[in-house]
DNA sequence: ACCATAATGATGTGTATACATCAAATTCGC
DNA sequence: GCGAATTTGATGTATACACATCATTATGGT
């Protein structure tokens, strides 16, 4: 049952995509270095200005992470300043903006990510990105039909 | 810049695949629940097999972790007597190997692996899985051109 | 109107991941 | 043979991520 080193082996998908994440994730926060943000970080910003003043478990949903993994991670983003929270739409649930001082560590942030973005969808293909993206969304289906099981 | 709900809008390489690696990492632990033993685990365990005797930053290497991050990850399988580790190749290095016990622990994992990457990768092809890894590999590739820029 | 169920966030706990720095050992070029 | 560069692991520090549990609030069925 265990795989061998051949690149034809049975690869777990799973331990295939984690460890592309890992790349991908150095790549790109060695991108942003000095900005003072990582990617993840980046990500959930973006996401937050999508969804400005829905509760931040819509955040979540949307980044695929556990909302409480979610809370946990914005709190050096509020500490430092970049969001602040607010009251949400019920007296439960609470939503997040970006402040000024976040609006613009994003906007310098988002010329480094256009430039590593760019040159990976450079090197890789623009339309084999837009084939994989739409394979890696089919993969993540199966991953939940599975679940449902 | 900021990316709309469309999914057609430009996707973040990284981000994707972080969402995808964190459904397929629920999904695949979901699975292995109950085991004791959790998908990042085997995977680490399982390269131990195939490595055994080599240094641990080949482990390292191969998974695309840091390697101070492997030895931290290994800290609780060596606690719970899964893997033991060994004095390396030289004076600087150490060298893992599975235990009767972890050795045990990864065959009774390996039968839920066995179903859940047989349900997703029949709910998705097998050729088009294959695609798929080369193309991951492929923005690997890419990322690390990117890098090396 | 009431109660069960669901949603939301806080907190506990534990593993995952990475960069930075340092010390010891090995390798390699001269 | 020597010294610079590299390799390897330990440690510090910080963020990432998930499941479990609990309390509060909202929703929905009767």
């Amino acid at each position: 049952m265990y795989t061998s080193n051949s690149p034809n082996a049975i690869l777990c998908a799973c331990t295939t995509v984690k460890k592309l994440a890992r790349v991908l994730g150095r790549a790109y926060d060695d991108a942003l270095a000095g900005t003072g943000i990582n990617i993840t970080q980046f990500a959930v910003m973006r996401c937050i200005v999508r969804r400005t003043g829905e509760p931040l478990s819509r955040v979540a949903e949307e980044l695929e992470m556990d909302r409480t993994s979610l809370y946990r991670a914005i709190a050096p983003m509020i500490r430092d300043g970049w969001i602040e929270v607010m009251p949400g739409t019920d007296a439960r649930s609470r939503a997040a903006k970006l402040t000024r001082k976040g609006s613009g560590l994003l906007a310098k942030a988002a010329v480094r990510w256009d430039s590593i973005q760019g040159g990976l969808i450079g090197c890789f293909g623009k339309d084999a990105w837009k084939v994989l993206a739409g394979e890696l969304s089919r993969l993540a289906d199966c991953a939940e039909a599975e679940k449902a099981k």
